[in-house]
DNA sequence: CCCCAGGTCCCGC
DNA sequence: GCGGGACATGGG
């Protein structure tokens, strides 16, 4: 089970760090370990080598890197930011987990998603291994309280997630479904769900359903596109949106994660 | 105690 | 469309 594999243009810890996933732990001996489906998984790189569970799809390694960033356009500040995280990819996540996942999101830090997505698969999930769980499906959170699921933390949020399970579990939304419609309408049945914005739809679609040109836009892209694109001044979202959809091109959303993690790790008081 | 967090909704312009 | 506040909960 466990096998060595070279990869290219691969960075396996920005992938796993850079905020689009919930589920990873870095141990102190280096590896990662997860939950991917009903598996839990362990890796880690080593230079080139890659080693432990097979995850080609899932970090999506069969993918060409630099022919993704070739359709960047090729502005200094994007290609900055590529430079610095070069290696991390979109990887390809399971889309109730994400579009749950995100829905827990809003207003929340990063740490406090990861607990609630932790909490909803120790409360709800299958067990997998005693300390593991799997993310549990829609059928069986469509079947929780509310009072529940507030008690993973979910807050206000709480409704938004029941409804969703619901809308899925009784077939009145195909999330599976999503990946051969259009982008707009895809974003559309999405963002029919309450606590569904267009921001939690642009994720879920992204990092769930295989939309590349995805492009969500939350206070670290905006701080990022603002800095970068348009010196500090004010944009309304719809501006953002019309300048990210026009210029980033179709990967808009890998480029997106690239500003995104770019942001997240700047040292503060640096200019511009 | 105050401020903010990978937002969204609802309100009054 | 756009600006402002409410919304749960936890960390700094």
């Amino acid at each position: 089970m466990s096998r060595l594999i070279n990869v290219a243009d691969f960075h396996l810890a920005a992938t796993l760090l850079c905020g689009q996933a919930f589920r990873w732990e870095q141990q102190p001996d280096g590896w990662f370990e997860g939950v991917v489906g009903r598996r839990v998984v362990r890796i880690r790189q080593v230079g080139q080598m890659l080693e432990g569970d097979d995850l080609t799809h899932y970090l999506a390694l069969d993918a060409s890197l630099p022919a993704i960033v070739a359709t960047f356009p090729p502005d200094e500040a994007l290609q900055v930011a590529v430079r610095q995280h070069w290696g991390m990819r979109v990887v390809r996540q399971e889309p109730w987990e994400t579009l749950a996942s995100f829905i827990a999101s809003s207003t929340k830090q990063i740490v406090q998603i990861r607990q609630i997505v932790r909490e909803l698969s120790r409360r709800f999930g299958e067990p997998i291994d005693g300390t593991h769980f799997a993310f549990p499906n829609p059928a069986v959170i469509a079947a929780a309280s509310e009072a529940q699921l507030r008690a993973c933390k979910l807050g206000f949020r709480a409704p938004y997630v029941l409804a969703a399970a619901r809308a899925i579990d009784s077939g009145a939304l195909d999330l599976a479904g999503l990946a051969r419609r259009d982008y707009d309408d895809a974003l559309a049945e999405l963002t029919k769900l309450r606590g569904v914005g267009e921001k939690i739809a642009a994720c879920t679609l992204l990092f769930g359903c295989g939309f590349h040109q995805a492009f969500p836009i939350d206070v670290w892209v905006e701080r990022s596109l603002r800095r970068l694109y348009f010196s500090r001044r004010k944009r309304t979202p719809r501006q953002l949106r019309e300048f990210a959809r026009r210029h980033f091109g179709p990967h808009a959303g890998w480029a997106q994660q690239y500003l995104f993690f770019s942001e997240r790790t700047r040292k503060p008081n640096t200019n511009p």
